[in-house]
DNA sequence: ACGGCCGGGACCGCCCGTTCTT
DNA sequence: AAGAACGGGCGGTCCCGGCCGT
C-alpha cells in the first residue's frame, strides 16, 4: 500500500518541509512546533524555507493543509469508489485512521483539527484554507452518499455527522492512548447510519 | 477570612488566573498565548501566579482541565436529570454549545480539545488529566443511557459517539464561521439515536 | 548617594544600556549595531533591555537621545556662562568635540547626526526627538547670542549656521580622519562670526 | 554598442542599480536596506547584481558615492562658471539641495552624509572613497574661490566651512522636515562670507 | 502576598552571498 | 547572463521562570 520506507524519497525540499509541517501539525500543533525542529525534521536550511514560502510559517502551513485536504478526498473518493455499500467504506477509513493513530503512539493525530483549534479570527488566510478543506471533505462524502440515492440535504447532513465523528474520536483516542473511543465511535456511527439508509436493494 | 483587606478581591485572583487560561485555551491554545498576557487578563502581578501555581503555566492549564470538567460534567448532569428524554437533553447540550460558539464570533470552541490536540505524550500530567476529562463526560453521558433501560456496553459506546461529534461539530463550525455543520450534526446524529433507543413506554 | 545595592555595578543596567547605545550611535549608527553586540558591550542580559524598554532598540534609541541633548545643552550652557565673549565659548565648545572624535581614533562623531540620516518619516518618534534635539540646541545658542545684545531673528539662524557648521565638520573630519576640515571649518566660521557681532562695548 | 540586443536596456541594469543605492543611501542608509529591497527597486534579478559588482553591496556603494561625487563636482563647476559672483552660485546650490530635499518630502537627503556616518574604519574603501569624495568638492570650491582672488589657505578654510555648513543644514533640514534651518543657514553662512571676500572691482 | 527586576534561551524573519542549471 | 535554489548566520522580539526586595 503505502510504499516502502518512512522517508525514502529525496523529494523536492519544499516537499520535505510539507512533510515535516504536517507532522508538527499531528503531533504539536502550529505554535508548539519551532522553525528550527521544522527544518531539521526536513534537513534544510532556513534560508530555503524563506525562498519556497516567502510568507513564512503561515504560508507553509497553508500548503499543507492543501496537501493533506487533496490526499484526503482522493483516498475517501478512492475508498468510496471500491466499494458499494458506502458504509463499508467508511469503515475502512475509520480503521486506516485508527492504524496511523496507534501506529504511531497515539501521537499523529488530524492536522486539519489541530491548527483549527489554535487559529484566530484573524488568522483569515488559515481559517479559510481549513474552512474550504473541511467543506471538500463533506462534499466528498455528500456526493457519494447521494449516488446511493440519500437525498441531498439529508446526505449533507450525514457529511458533517461523519467528519465530527472522525475529528472528536481521533481526539479522544489521541490523549486516551487508546483506539477504544475511535473503535466505540465508528462502530456505534455507522452501526445507526445502516439503518437510516435505503435498503441496497435493485 | 475575607475581612478587611488592603485590595478588594484577593480570593479571586486564583479563580481570574484560571478564567484567563480558560479563554486562552478555547480560542488560541496553550502555546499560542503568552504568560503575560494571561496576566493583564486576569490583571495579575507576575509573582502570584507562582504563588498560586508552582508548577506554572502548566500547572495553571492542570487546574484549568479540571475546571472545565467539573463545569461540564454538573451541566450535563443537570439537563439529564432535568429531562426525561436523554435526546431532549443532548438537544439542550448541543444548542448550548452552538450559543456560545456563536456568541463569540465563532471563537470559544472547547478548551479540553485544544490542549488535547497540542499535546504530546511528554506531556503526561495533561495528557492524564484531558484522558480523565473526557471519561468522566463519557462517564455522566453513559450513567444516564444506562437509567433510560440501555445496556452498560451500548451505553458506553452511545456515549463516545456523542462526544465525539459534539467536539468534531464544534471544530468544523468554528472554522467555518458558521453554526450550520454543528446544527447538521447534532439533528442527524440525534435522530439516528432516537431510532436506536428502546421506546419509552411500552 | 546611591545605598548598598547588591550588584556592585556603579551605574544602572539601564544607564549601562542607553550608554552603550550612545557609542553604537556615535560609530556605527542604529542599524549597523546588533543587539547583541549592545548587550555585551552593557554587560546586560536579553530580557532586561525588554523590561527597562519595552519599546525594544528604538524606544533605546528615544531614550539615548534624550540624554545625548540634555548632555549638549548643559555643556553649552555652562561654557556660555563661564565666558563673557559666546565666540571664545563656541571656540572652546568645537575644540572639545575635535578632541573627543580625534581621541577616540575618528570613531565618536555625533549620535544625533547619524540616527537622524539612517531614520525615515515612517520613524516619527526618532525623527521628532531628533528634531526637537536640534531645536533645543538652537534655542540654547539663539538664547546666549540675544544676551550679546543680537536681535532674535539673528540670533536663530546665526544658531542655525554654528549647529550645521558643528554636524557637517564632523562628517568631513570623520572620513577624512584628521581633524583639518573639523578646525578650518570652526576657524573660519567664528572669524566671520565675530565682525559680525555688536562691538564687545568696551 | 547597443545594437540589437534581445532586451531593451541591458546596459542601463547597472545604472539603475546605482540609482537604487543613491536612493537608499540619501533616505535610510547603507545598513537600512536590504539588498532585496534594492533589487527590486531596480528592477533587477539577483545574479546581475554580483556580475556588474563582484564585491557585493559594498562596491556598489563605492560605485555610487563615486557617481554622487562626480555629479556634485560637475555641477559646481557649472554654477561658479556660469556666475560671476562666486557667492550667487553657492546660494542657487544650496537652492536646489532644499528644493530636492523639500520635493521629496524631506527624504532625500545627501548619501554621502550618510554612509560616512554609518562607517567605520575598518570600511576602509568606503571611508576613502567618501573622504576623496569630501577632498574633491572642497577642491573644486577652493579652485573657483582663488580664481575670485582669495589666497589659497583662505580659500580651503572657505571651502570647508561651505560644505560643514551645507551638510549640517541637511541634517537639521531633513527632521525637521522644514527648510527653516536649511535657509537660516545658507543665508547666514553666505552673507558674512560676502563681507569677507576681497570687492569685485574697487 | 506582591511586584520590580533579572536571566538567557529560543522564537520567527530576513540577511547577504554563492552555486548550479537554464 | 539570467534566475532559482541553497546556505547558515544574525536580526530584534518576547518568552517563561525565579530571585529578591518590599
Amino acid at each position: 500500500m503505502s510504499s516502502a520506507s518512512p522517508r525514502p524519497a529525496p523529494a523536492g525540499t519544499r516537499d520535505r518541509l510539507i512533510g515535516a509541517m504536517l507532522n508538527a501539525l499531528r503531533t504539536r500543533g502550529f505554535h508548539g512546533v519551532g522553525l528550527n525542529e521544522l527544518l531539521v525534521d526536513a534537513q534544510a536550511p532556513k534560508g530555503v524555507l524563506y525562498h519556497h514560502f516567502p510568507g513564512g510559517k503561515t504560508e507553509l502551513a497553508l500548503a499543507s493543509i492543501a496537501v493533506v485536504v487533496d490526499q484526503t478526498t482522493r483516498g475517501l473518493d478512492k475508498l468510496l469508489r471500491l466499494h458499494a455499500d458506502p458504509v463499508q467504506a467508511l469503515e475502512l477509513w475509520m480503521a486506516e485512521a485508527e492504524k496511523t493513530l496507534a501506529g504511531s503512539g497515539y501521537e499523529r493525530g488530524c492536522p486539519l483539527a489541530t491548527i483549527a483549534l489554535e487559529s484566530t479570527s484573524q488568522d483569515a488566510l488559515i481559517r479559510d484554507a481549513i474552512a474550504q478543506g473541511f467543506t471538500a471533505i463533506r462534499a466528498t462524502l455528500a456526493r457519494a452518499l447521494q449516488t446511493r440515492g440519500i437525498e441531498p440535504a439529508r446526505a449533507n447532513s450525514l457529511a458533517a455527522l461523519i467528519v465530527s465523528a472522525y475529528e472528536g474520536a481521533l481526539i479522544q483516542a489521541r490523549v486516551a492512548g487508546s483506539s477504544e473511543p475511535l473503535r466505540d465511535t465508528s462502530r456505534t456511527m455507522l452501526e445507526i447510519i445502516r439503518v437510516s439508509l435505503p435498503s441496497p436493494r435493485t
